[in-house]
DNA sequence: CGGTTGACCGTAT
DNA sequence: AATACGGCCAACC
């Protein structure tokens, strides 16, 4: 949990940014920080994200209010959380799969979903669109049984 | 108290 | 195409 009042202000805003994020969507790290005025701050984004309180918490932003699997990196990825156990990236992929959203795997064992379906830029500016990035390229990603 | 470490990202080389 | 480098800053040695 954040220490200081600006910090609990910034993960507030942070997580009520997130819940606007549709079901079935996703968006990137730098984009919850661009929508909050503050481009400069993504690695800020997921610290918020690593101490969501849980849904028993009693908190008011929780695990069971906030998407936070619906949050992945700028290529499109599902990032790695180190220190904590393997499967974590996993755990993000079914959640997304279970709304809907479709997870490849690329070559090396890393989990992507295809922006120019699911992405939820709003505040992406007409000029850009990129050159698609992520294109689709690997191969769906199942739950082993 | 100083140094390191990240659920990151755009730019530069 | 692939690294490298700042900027960011709370949490943790």
């Amino acid at each position: 949990m954040p220490r200081s009042e600006e910090a609990e202000a910034w993960a507030n805003a942070v997580y009520a940014a997130i819940q606007e994020i549709p079901r079935g969507k996703v968006t990137s790290y730098g984009h919850i920080a661009l929508l909050l005025g503050e481009p400069q701050r993504p690695r800020q984004v997921g610290v918020c994200l690593k101490s969501l309180p849980n849904a028993e918490s009693g908190s008011h932003f929780h695990s069971g209010n906030v998407p936070w699997q619906r949050v992945i990196n700028s290529k499109g990825m599902i990032s790695h959380r180190e220190y904590r156990g393997p499967g974590s990236a996993e755990r993000q992929a079914e959640a997304l799969i279970q709304e809907g959203v479709e997870v490849t795997r690329d070559s090396m064992g890393e989990f992507y979903v295809n922006f120019s379906h699911y992405g939820w830029f709003p505040k992406m500016l007409p000029s850009e669109e990129e050159e698609g990035k992520n294109d689709g390229d690997g191969e769906l990603f199942v739950q082993d049984s």
